[in-house]
DNA sequence: GGAATTTTAATGACTTTTGAGTCATTATCT
DNA sequence: AGATAATGACTCAAAAGTCATTAAAATTCC
């Protein structure tokens, strides 16, 4: 019957486990298991930390949360911006660097964690989602709209509804990033050949 | 101080409140905030029970969240097989028609629910992901690829890397619902306009 | 440069809160 | 009148959040 001992017995590590370290561990935590299910305890484990340090740089779990998201809700599409502005090729060209790009990037990275959290949590945190709406989903769909006017001018790329409905490019990737997330163990997605079908469905739909 | 009273003071209705209405109920709220941030008092609240009388038809808040999720798995697509085995004719028409059954069916309808929980809650538990891998999503697929195989046959389907990824045709369905389901608040998806477009572009991507 | 002292970081036993699950009591049905 | 359905106050376990205590780092002083 030793309970009653207060205090620590071995503060260890100094130096490390930085709120970055926090933050990864976090995001790894609540991308499985969401913001309810996810126990402080288990994302001090995974940064090696105890719990009561996490409090030393986030006031509560919600607030962890928040900062986790924030975190990685920037990601940069500046890339892919600039692609499309300078690039002098032809759109087929064009769209296919794009798209490769994007899913090298996003398919079972991290962002496929944050997109999971945001379709889970969206609802309760309406602010997150207003977040990403505009600094990922509209930037992407501008980037979009940007090759599509592009390629409608040069005269590859017919008018039509499908020309002014950019989203319906990246429904695949989204997809993609979901089945991942979802039916990895059921039924993997191959996506070296999902990619080359994608584009080929997306520049024989658009081609004029 | 009068707390200390125990006993119920009104029960109130008989006959409705049936387990029917709290799967309803259980639904509706497991799909806004999840398993675990959902309270059981919340969904007797929404069925117009108590918490105990849950207890009367379902062991556990696992044991009911199964038996919502259950009970919205299956899903008819066997109207969509039939329409495919029987069509008389051209593909674009059929295809037309299958697309717009599964935007009037799915989108914004319960089945979105059972999405977003699945993509949320599919971590802890592979069986259901398993089970709507097997009941709904393979056979979607196999719907697609007899659409696709029959237009290749009538000539009206070129074939190709695209022709062999019928996921890629119901990409823009399953984005569509995630969208409305994250961001209808900031922007609404026009279901009509997306629909015709979606469909032109498929059309396009693969007609021969 | 290094011992002594102050400051800051980290710990985990403890307290508090929250919500799942129980059950004695009461209403309604047969 | 007996059986069944429903209630909500209550119990209890689990996890968020606190804090006295200790380790390590930074600073001061000689």
């Amino acid at each position: 019957m030793t309970k009653i001992e207060t205090g620590p017995q071995k503060p260890k590590r100094r130096k490390a486990a930085r709120p970055g370290e926090i933050l990864q561990a976090g995001l790894e935590e609540f991308a499985i298991s969401g913001l309810a299910a996810t126990r402080l305890e288990d994302i001090a484990q995974r940064a090696g930390i105890a719990k009561g340090t996490i409090y030393r740089y986030f006031d509560s779990k919600e607030d962890l949360f928040m900062a986790v998201v924030r975190s990685r809700l920037v990601l940069s599409l500046d890339q892919f911006e600039e692609m499309v502005t300078n690039y002098p090729g032809p759109t087929d060209a064009l769209l296919r660097q794009v798209l490769t790009g994007i899913y090298k990037q996003f398919v079972g990275s991290d962002i496929s964690g944050v997109i999971r959290i945001l379709i889970s949590e969206g609802p309760r945190f309406p602010g997150l989602v207003d977040i990403y709406h505009k600094e990922v989903t509209s930037k992407g769909v501008t980037i979009l709209t940007h090759i599509i006017k592009r390629g409608i001018e040069r005269g590859e790329i017919r008018d039509g509804p499908a020309a002014r409905e950019p989203r319906l490019i990246m429904a695949p990737t989204i997809m993609a990033i979901l089945w991942d997330l979802t039916f990895k163990a059921q039924d993997p997605i191959d996506i070296e050949e999902y990619l080359t079908a994608h584009i080929d469905i997306i520049l024989h739909g658009l081609s004029a």
